[in-house]
DNA sequence: GCCTATCCGGAACCCTAGTTCCGGATATAG
DNA sequence: CTATATCCGGAACTAGGGTTCCGGATAGGC
């Protein structure tokens, strides 16, 4: 829950020098083994990029150079590889939505945080994948993570509501829908970069105030 | 391809009378045969539309009251019954189509077949999952229905451009990914009846001629 | 009422993908 | 340089789900 510390650090097995801890002090890792983590990270990152969860955990090991042994003694589960990989991901996205909401307009922020989520997940299938399980709602390994990023756009909905750039009706919930729908067209293939952002931009034009009517 | 007669239509194994074939004609489908088949339909239909394609066949023979052997015997494949049943869906939600578009005035056309669609793909799992893996460009056994619906689906856009209800640069797939996107979101928990209706109405408003701008 | 072509049920089989295990290799402390 | 704690690889095991098979039941023609 709390803190996060994934296998995505440098990884490391010692413990601090002088620490008050049983003194059994547990070695550092040898240097093949760091190799090989981070070979695995890599390919992970690539292929879960490609392919989304679906893709079998020998053909991950495969790309990493490693059997399935090795990486079975770095990340205990196929979840946990995948759940460190999709870490990242939304940390950065997160990020991104925090630098948005300091530095930009309120009335352009949350478009520019939507196009880039777009085209993240749309990117990274398994940030879509795994935004498509958790839901906005749903229970999950990442919902702690995703319950964040949904109160960040929900600041930036605020905003924009407040700067009269969004409808007051609309529901953070219903934007995140409606720009995971595009994603999910993007991630299954027949639309592109362009067609991509153009999808957003409707979904972006229909929550803005409607002058008349 | 064309003719489509699956495995949906009351079943019969008789030739017609006096047909020219070989004149070994085979028998009509035994009674307990037709009540079975009839089980397994009204099984699937109901399974389907609440758990998707990923249930599985055992669970549909059970529901049906059926073994799985029967079950293979009226459906040589899980793919076929599933056909079976998405195909009675696309074919319902084609005649709407043809129906708006015959009776309806242009402008509220388009917008009345998106709320059927999007109900309808929320409603029944299978659909949404067939339509999910079909894309609208993808290759799948249901492409030649879809692509059926997809061209209905254009003149129920076309109609409403001229009609000045949409604006002209949108296109056909973009308006179906969106509500794609939205039943995206209604099937996989989250989003109520109203609240999907709600998406749905953003979606038409992005798509609608902007006054000013 | 009898006989057999049909049909039924579900155990068994196979294939896929995740996970475990262990004999062999090797980094690195001493 | 040597000993050994670690690490490696991939064969083997397991579980879930689709499909096949065949002995037993039965509808329905005669």
């Amino acid at each position: 829950m709390g803190v996060v510390r994934s296998e995505l650090d440098p990884p490391r097995g010692q413990v601090v020098e002088g620490s008050s801890e049983v003194p059994s002090a547990p070695r550092a890792m040898r240097a093949d083994a760091v190799k090989n983590h981070e070979k695995i990270l890599r390919a992970a990152e690539e292929i879960f990029a490609l392919d989304g969860v679906k893709v079998p955990i020998d053909v991950v090991a495969e790309r990493a150079g490693v059997g399935v042994g090795t990486l079975y003694r770095h990340f205990p589960t196929k979840e946990s590889l995948y759940e460190a990989i999709v870490m990242t991901r939304l940390t950065s996205l997160l990020e991104t939505a925090n630098r948005l909401i300091r530095d930009v307009e309120p009335g352009r922020a949350l478009d520019s945080f939507l196009r880039e989520f777009a085209r993240q997940a749309a990117e990274k299938q398994d940030l879509f994948d795994a935004m498509d399980q958790a839901g906005f709602d749903f229970k999950s390994r990442f919902s702690d993570r995703v319950d964040e990023l949904v109160d960040r756009v929900d600041v930036l909905r605020q905003r924009a509501v407040a700067s009269g750039a969004v409808r007051a009706d609309v529901e953070t919930s219903d934007i995140l829908n409606l720009v995971m729908g595009t994603c999910h067209a993007a991630s299954h293939g027949g639309v592109d970069k362009s067609a991509l952002q153009r999808l957003v931009t409707i979904v972006i034009t229909g929550i803005q105030p409607t002058p008349e009517r």
